[in-house]
DNA sequence: TCGCATTGGTAATGCGCATTACCTATGCGC
DNA sequence: GCGCATAGGTAATGCGCATTACCAATGCGA
């Protein structure tokens, strides 16, 4: 009898003092002098005022009763019965959950549960179940978010076909990170094309109009705004973006050399901008390779940062550049992850990064 | 009408090509040409011999329908309807996502990860509510915990009464870290009496007598244990154990000056040991005391640590002291929870700790 | 005085699944 | 050829709760 394991007493006696199992709300009923469907209508008295069917006596007697017994919602059932839970799930696709402060992703967790609690939202994590995990292999991986009334994902790496699954039962669901080749996948994001072309425009407005984007050989949607980003200012200001103007290469620290810097300031590049990635190593190149070839910054060369440093370079010369929002994109996530298991149809704006000044950027220098 | 979150047409027509919702076990079954018992008993097949009672041609029939109908269970009923979903939770009281850089379980969840994975669980990670979460005041605060089949609970912050009530109920439940008051919590803990005993004894067998532990005035059962084997063994090796011999305070920066540590060190002290706590504060304030007393270490002192050092100052010297096996204990919490869960009465033993000989402890200086 | 709306509450139902009691062939020994 | 065991499967039930259809009592206008 598998039942034992929840009721430890299969014919316990209601009326005396110990008690051994957790109270349902027919329990709470019966103390109460009420059916259970009132225990219900009173215990997730929702607060639209649509409600107003239990009299205010009743539902102290209730409340009382349920209080004294300790009664708590069994969320499995309420899942079930209302497929509300009150529970936002967080999916990351890592190995481990995110808890650790060094993980990128963190920032963005911190946001999320900020929102979560204010909207009276409890968080549950999944991850990606590592190896051999139970629903590692099947279309069961996925399975598990259903626990909760909707889920959020973080990560390039949330496969397509099972959030397409998800999105297609109706349940929902919220990626962060732009994702629109997934039609209907709702998602939030940060605005790089925005934020970049400002960090370009600050570069004209001090006198660059030769400016060269080094960025890594990757696809994502975030380096792509980015440059796009890059070029919409360069052009804006009038500046050169010929084909030179991007430096896209597989291996920054190999391909941006003090060399090739030395190369193309001599041929009139005055300044830099690095996109930033998870590993940084785009910024990382281009710092090494101008101290490297002796220049000066922003003596010699100005240099911007399409986000944020990583962790380790923050310190000193603050790059000129942007931060991403990571706080308040969580934040926005559980809004719009919120609107949605309400069944409304909200839409998350993107997100403003915020520019920094820094201190990476100045006039251009007076290299012939 | 909720259900039409759920199913996207009340009246859908099995047979036509465009589903629209996720498959119950019922439609698997009407596909196979089965009941949907039988889809039930065949999916949840447990591994146990137990289950001979469906032949090997319909056995096949149901999983080649529930593949093509991509079924997946819903984990609230199957919850709800056995008690077992195949999940563990993992819930840390620590302000929820801690903001505090020392302060991560990210070592202890690689290991219960790792573990849980290995005995096909998969994790569920639960957090504290921070500030105005839903269930943050009530007695629901645990009871998310109830969508798995039992909860690891991590940090010393886990409310006893909470605590109890889930083990009352019959709820399985594991505490990582020594837990005794509690009667009938189980928990696994590393074990700190030993681990702290070693390295007096190593620091006795290198001729030091006169032995100082620096320790917070906390008291978190962490801290007792060190304190504990720091006496024993300090009596054991036949040391000086009078009351100056455990400098317990509760600003440690603030009570181990250099002033201090000059004065303990001209009374006769040759060595000083600190409790590892979660910002590592009296490890912090022995180190920097030392070091701006003018003393050589180990030349002119020896150090120990009873812990890891605080990342921060994990470079250099490394203290002689010990490891706690993180991995090793969040892996023995996820193999005593599981046995719970299973209805086993199984029982893990403390985890040792590793000594670790460091660079911190040498022969007594010869000072008067 | 009757009809009708409103208030306050309850019985019944079902969510999706696991489990169990039970039923129907077969096979087998004698 | 009969009784009985066994394999293979199914109908029914309930987990704990939210929800809905429905019912009883009361108020109120005409």
């Amino acid at each position: 009898m598998e039942q034992s394991r929840k009721r430890a007493k299969p014919g316990r006696n209601p009326g005396s003092g110990s008690r051994t199992s957790r109270p349902r709300q027919a329990e709470v009923a019966q103390l109460a002098g009420v059916s259970q469907a009132t225990v219900s209508l009173v215990l997730s008295a929702r607060s639209d005022g649509k409600a107003a069917t239990i009299s205010e006596e009743t539902r102290q007697r209730v409340l009382d009763a349920a209080r004294s017994l300790g009664y708590a919602h069994d969320p499995a059932a309420r899942r079930l019965a209302a497929a509300r839970n009150n529970l936002l799930g967080v999916f990351s696709f890592t190995a481990t959950f995110p808890t650790d402060v060094q993980h990128s992703y963190y920032p963005f967790l911190v946001g999320v549960e900020q929102e979560a609690a204010a909207r009276g939202y409890d968080l549950v994590l999944f991850t990606g179940s590592s190896s051999g995990g139970a629903g590692a292999a099947g279309p069961d991986a996925l399975s598990r978010v259903r626990l909760a009334d909707g889920c959020l994902f973080l990560g390039r790496h949330a496969p397509g076909a099972e959030l397409k699954r998800l999105v297609a039962d109706g349940f929902p669901v919220v990626h962060l990170g732009r994702r629109e080749e997934l039609e209907g996948l709702a998602w939030v994001g940060a605005d790089y094309v925005s934020a970049s072309r400002a960090v370009v425009e600050h570069l004209a407005a001090l006198g660059h109009r030769r400016i060269v984007l080094v960025r890594e050989a990757d696809d994502a949607p975030a380096s792509a705004d980015r440059q796009r980003g890059f070029l919409e200012g360069l052009a804006a200001v009038g500046g050169e973006a010929g084909p030179g103007a991007v430096l896209r290469c597989a291996d920054p620290a190999g391909a941006v050399t003090a060399e090739r810097v030395r190369a193309l300031v001599a041929d009139g590049v005055t300044a830099f901008v690095a996109e930033e990635t998870d590993t940084g190593a785009a910024w990382r190149a281009l710092d090494a390779a101008v101290r490297e070839a002796g220049l000066s910054c922003p003596g010699d060369v100005s240099l911007g940062l399409l986000g944020s440093p990583p962790p380790d370079l923050a310190a000193a010369p603050v790059p000129t550049g942007f931060d991403v929002p990571r706080h308040q994109l969580g934040a926005a996530a559980v809004r719009l992850l919120a609107a949605l298991v309400a069944g409304e149809e909200a839409q998350e704006p993107l997100v403003v990064c915020e520019f920094r000044t820094g201190a990476t950027a100045g006039p251009p220098g007076r290299r012939p």
